[in-house]
DNA sequence: AAGGCCTGCTTTGCTGACGC
DNA sequence: GCGTCAGCAAAGCAGGCCTT
């Protein structure tokens, strides 16, 4: 229907089709158009060959939609409400139990429109009734998730998800700045945050550190794609040590066996531990790793062991 | 030729009302 | 309580058109 380039165009112009809606609202194409035929519940536009265009605004009333039809609401009884009836329903609808979907629907919203207000806007809502954790873990990695498969199937672009994920990284900066003018109160290790060599996927590093801050631990702070030989420096400057390394892309499969065990003859020793997290960690070899090695499946799962 | 989208028609699954 | 029936919603299928 369009090539790369005119969807990436479409998409920046906030002009949808029928499936970046699927993908968006998780509302079968298909069940788009019953809805359309039977109700009358969204009127695209259409271009000269009958394909149907969306835009900001459809996806928006869809968005709240979905809502209230995952509410139990039947599409004919919703079809029958006004324009204004529609949002204000949803305003009165969300609960503690569906803010979270909410909130997400929201940053979405921003995100398509690169509104930045919406974001804050949302943001601020949720962090008068949630906390900062909460929010991270119930709104903020759905959401990163969910922009990844958006990604895949070509409904954003690399600019929507990088205008999220800056601003979701500014507000965990805050948040970490706050913690690091409390005075250390652990002093039997040190936490060291990195990222192993071309992997940028930052945010669930950036958050173990604002939780592990929280713990009051002392903290060195890294980031992104740092060669194992600058981490053995660190152990002329600290004691005991717990290297934390997030792999979300990097290594490769076939790399990762190799990249742990060379971290582990290069930095083992001295109460030395390495703990690995990240969705790549599940290709590590169990069997071959040393005991003070430790592998997390989720963040959670990691944030307990501290 | 293949894949995506369009439409119209059919089938399946669910729910609620009714009568017993 | 429970079986039947009607109506609604979603999914499935077929055939055609358009683009690559």
């Amino acid at each position: 229907m369009f090539n790369k380039f005119e969807k990436t165009m479409n998409n920046i112009k906030n002009v949808f089709s029928i499936k970046d809606l699927e993908n968006l609202s998780g509302i079968k194409a298909h069940t788009i158009r019953i809805w359309e035929k039977r109700y009358n519940v969204l009127q695209p536009m259409r271009t000269d060959t009958n394909i149907r265009l969306y835009d900001l605004h459809s996806l928006q009333k869809l968005l709240n939609i979905t809502l209230l039809h995952d509410y139990g609401y039947k599409i004919s009884k919703i079809a029958t409400y006004s324009e204004e009836k529609i949002p204000s329903l949803v305003r009165e609808i969300i609960t503690t139990k569906n803010a979270n979907n909410h909130a997400i629907s929201d940053f979405k919203m921003a995100m398509m429109n690169f509104d930045q207000d919406l974001f804050f806007k949302t943001y601020d809502w949720l962090i008068a009734k949630k906390t900062f954790k909460e929010v991270f873990l119930q709104v903020f990695v759905p959401l990163m998730n969910e922009l990844g498969l958006l990604w895949q199937t070509d409904t954003i672009t690399p600019a929507h998800e990088h205008f999220v994920s800056y601003l979701i990284k500014q507000k965990l900066l805050i948040n970490i700045e706050q913690l690091q003018t409390q005075p250390v109160q652990h002093h039997d290790k040190v936490f060291v945050l990195s990222l192993p060599m071309n992997e940028i996927h930052e945010l669930g590093l950036m958050y173990l550190h604002y939780e592990i801050l929280l713990q009051g631990y002392k903290t060195v702070y890294l980031g992104e794609s740092m060669p194992i030989d600058n981490l053995k420096v660190l152990k002329n400057n600290f004691g005991p040590i717990v290297y934390i390394t997030y792999m979300t892309v990097q290594p490769d499969r076939e790399a990762i066996d190799n990249y742990v065990s060379t971290m582990e003859s290069e930095l083992l020793g001295d109460g030395t531990q390495l703990w690995f997290i990240g969705r790549l960690v599940e290709n590590i070899d169990r069997d071959k790793i040393a005991s003070e090695t430790h592998i997390f499946q989720s963040i959670t799962e990691l944030v307990d062991a501290i």
